[in-house]
DNA sequence: AATACGTGGGC
DNA sequence: TGCCCAAGTAT
């Protein structure tokens, strides 16, 4: 509404010309801009969700190269799958990716869908995705409206919304379907998300090297830096946590399956509970919270390492040990999702970057 | 609407 | 060190 009223003094062709030739001229040369295959955008879109084009490339060349077709990744082993995903992060959106994968393989014939409706359904496809897939791989006229975006438009159209509620969204949304080119659809969304990444950055952007600097409102009025209002406010708690590098007298290496749901679903870990004990009363009662939380008895050795993991809402704490066990049964492995596995395997298992710490550590310590 | 969900890099 | 950030989605 009255948040757009800066679109009436946009030269809308101008507007479109100047940061379309732009992004011709200085884009990145990224390896999921290669071509236009549906799978590969989707692919790379899903893995740029909250991470960094530096972080992804190794990981979005090597997944092409385990799975290089849609097909392929449908019938891909999970464990595998979440091989690839290791240390990326978000764990959940692998899992929801191939599902959605093998959505498409079984009820479009292994064709990603071209209309909002269906590819809105596709789970993990949120709006932005959906529209990111439709207008690169598709060239239909969809907003693609991520945090560059709204940054980058936040400072052209001097709009104050806070980015951090979920309807502000809808704000910029409509703010694309305005000044979006019909026939260039993939050039203009990729070149408002590139001109965030190199030039409109969040803090002090480089204005002088901006394209589109002349229908700039916020620069106008110099009011880039403060731009966009961005309101959030998350704490994050400290959980204890003790864990336990467990050999048999085999050196098997004993490693447990996360829950399907919740955080690091399905990843594979050192056995470990969450521990509310002081550091040294947590040494001595540390044979007694295994058995009655893991259901494990374990010869207590030497303390390995202490590590701290920081994730976004949380931070765990983490006291780790050597121990030893026998005589547990099948039943007890399976029950507890957990198996033992030569050192040599270890590295065959999706474990999150915390627990990577721990067989770091272990293996020095050898 | 507010929170859960990872990780690594920049300053 | 600590806080912010990065091509969001699900619930």
């Amino acid at each position: 509404m009255n948040n757009l009223h800066v679109l009436e003094k946009i030269n809308i062709p101008q507007f479109r010309e100047d940061i379309i030739s732009w992004f011709q001229m200085e884009q990145r040369d990224l390896p999921w801009r290669k071509d236009q295959d549906p799978y590969k955008v989707w692919v790379s879109e899903i893995m740029l969700q909250q991470t960094r084009v530096d972080t992804v490339i190794p990981y979005f060349n090597r997944f092409m190269e385990w799975f290089p077709s849609l097909q392929s990744l449908a019938d891909a082993d999970e464990e595998k799958v979440l091989k690839a995903w290791e240390g990326l992060g978000y764990y959940s959106r692998v899992k929801n990716l191939q599902s959605a994968v093998r959505e498409v393989a079984q009820e479009y014939n292994g064709i990603v869908p071209d209309t909002l409706e269906e590819i809105s359904k596709l789970k993990g496809v949120g709006p932005y995705t959906a529209g990111a897939i439709l207008s690169i791989a598709y060239g239909r006229p969809e907003p693609a409206v991520d945090g560059n975006v709204m940054r980058v438009l936040s400072r052209i159209l001097l709009i104050e919304e806070d980015i951090a509620k979920p309807k502000t969204r809808k704000i910029f949304e409509e703010a694309v379907r305005r000044l979006i080119d019909d026939n260039h659809t993939s050039a203009f969304n990729q070149a408002l998300m590139e001109l965030g990444a190199m030039i409109c950055t969040p803090g002090v952007p480089a204005c002088l090297l901006c394209p589109v600097r002349d229908h700039c409102e916020a620069y106008a009025e110099g009011v880039q830096s403060q731009l966009p209002v961005k309101n959030l406010k998350k704490r994050s708690r400290d959980v204890p946590i003790a864990a336990a590098v467990i050999t048999n007298s085999r050196q098997e290496i004993l490693i447990r399956k996360r829950p399907a749901k919740g955080l690091l679903a399905d990843l594979w870990e050192f056995p470990n509970y969450e521990d509310h004990a002081s550091l040294t009363t947590k040494r001595e009662s540390f044979r007694q919270q295994f058995q009655e939380q893991i259901h494990v008895i374990p010869e207590l050795g030497e303390h390995l390492i202490s590590i701290e993991h920081i994730f976004s809402h949380l931070v765990w704490k983490m006291d780790v040990y050597l121990g030893t066990a026998e005589g547990i049964t099948e039943d007890m492995l399976i029950s507890q999702q957990m198996k033992w596995v030569a050192e040599t395997e270890v590295e065959h298992y999706a474990f999150p970057v915390s627990h990577q710490k721990i067989w770091k550590a272990y293996l020095e310590k050898k």
